[in-house]
DNA sequence: ATTTAATGTGTAAATTAAACACATTATATT
DNA sequence: AATATAATGTGTTTAATTTACACATTAAAT
């Protein structure tokens, strides 16, 4: 009869004092996080990238990432990034998922944590730093460096997900927007055409956007009345949450 | 005027060339896997933990995990511990996040990436090789080791999210099933009562499931019907997509 | 033969989503 | 000043989906 220890053993099951002395040893890996940084401007949806410096990949684009320190948050390395490239802080950030194939990276063993983030052209457009950063519209992007094509591809199916779920739209937003920038926005996100009244009378009913009694400037056409968004009203209600549908 | 690259080291943006250097280096951290592997059980729906080992949580329930090891990839991880732990290949295994915190684990930084499966308990029952694993019912569960019970919190909602847009469900149930069964299943993930006819006919109306003409044995009142799922039938469906509601 | 405890089924009402057209307004043009 | 332009703003009808709700049937147990 085996005792549990044993059985472990034989199983190769470690136990947690194992894997202790292993942490204080050579049993690490490179830590990074990539940012698939979004915008919105000109009515299309657009990614921030920078060119590859790596010989490899020489020209092909990539992700905006860095390696994580051994004293850092992860959410702390991903905001660090984002300031450094993009000069903004408060921007909204989601971790996506973490990809960690052995081989993805050619300086090694690299397992990078994607977020993607939303940011607000306007505010952004005087802080780029480097003249190897460039907008890029999404519908247009592909081949791009390491195995950031498919991390970009994944955090663009996130958020076209969650844009429909949650309020995260008016992040690409100005604060004050016309029902047709809105709709705008989110056809550029969902790639596809909605029915502007449909689409109107959905928001309206959810009763989150405040008119503000201002209307378009600047506008060749007649000007549209100017919202926000109620996130005070939205925090405060509970998601319904039920429907089995596959 | 200064340079691109004098611009990046103003902003401590650091280069490609400089992250390979400290990839091997000692800018590395432990990673490891942590699984929340589900079962179903006399219509509960149960998770598989270990009693901790460390002094720092003696007594308290963890989930079941392992370091990375540099040559392995990050799935790999985590279908070896399933199969350390349960005895079992070819289970539903997805990732749901990655937890970093600086001082989450006593042993020093270690991030890990949290995934969740399903298993049939029936096919499991035989193969537990150790006495401090126990299935244990998903209610009754909190105060976790480590920062387990987040993470085990996370993996529950991403389950009951999931489980309501793909047919993950039948991983836990056994190749036939009644559709009561079924219905105990999804009340117990998503924790409430369903309408019975309501639920049928959702069910029978998403034509996914296979009548085998064969009744339930051995219950104690009128048997039910037998069906399986038509996963072949799934796949070739595409999902639709959208309607925006928060 | 009776009781029990579950299965199996249908319809009406309410809600939500989809399809669809015209008057209005400010700007730009002539 | 008059007209053309190009957008905003608004309701209704139909279809589809979801919810609420009750009774007959069946096999096993008594």
């Amino acid at each position: 009869m085996l005792t549990g220890e044993q059985l472990k053993q034989q199983a190769g099951v470690r136990t947690l004092q194992a894997i202790q002395s292993e942490v204080e040893s050579t049993n690490k890996i490179a830590l990074s996080v990539d940012c698939v940084i979004f915008g919105f401007d000109e009515n299309k949806l657009k990614v921030l990238l920078i060119k590859s410096d790596l010989k490899k990949y020489l020209g092909k684009w990539s992700l905006l990432g860095d390696l994580v320190f051994p004293n850092e948050d992860l959410d702390a390395a991903a905001y660090r990034i984002l300031k450094q490239r993009t000069g903004l802080s408060d921007v909204f950030l989601e971790q996506v998922h973490t990809f960690g194939k052995v081989s993805r990276h050619p300086a090694g063993r690299v397992v990078t944590i994607a977020y993607y983030s939303l940011i607000n052209v306007q505010h952004h457009k005087l802080n780029i730093l480097d003249n190897e950063l460039h907008w890029h519209d999404v519908k247009s992007i592909n081949n791009m460096a390491f195995d950031h094509q498919e991390i970009f591809d994944t955090c663009l199916k996130q958020l076209q997900k969650r844009v429909q779920e949650h309020p995260l739209g008016f992040n690409l937003l100005p604060k004050k927007f016309s029902l047709r920038e809105l709709q705008n926005l989110y056809e550029a996100i969902l790639d596809f055409k909605m029915d502007r009244r449909n689409f109107r009378k959905k928001f309206f009913s959810m009763d989150f956007l405040i008119d503000i009694k201002e209307m378009e400037q600047d506008v060749p056409h007649r000007p549209g009345k100017l919202y926000k968004f109620n996130f005070e009203k939205y925090e405060k209600k509970k998601k319904k949450f039920i429907g089995i549908d596959f």
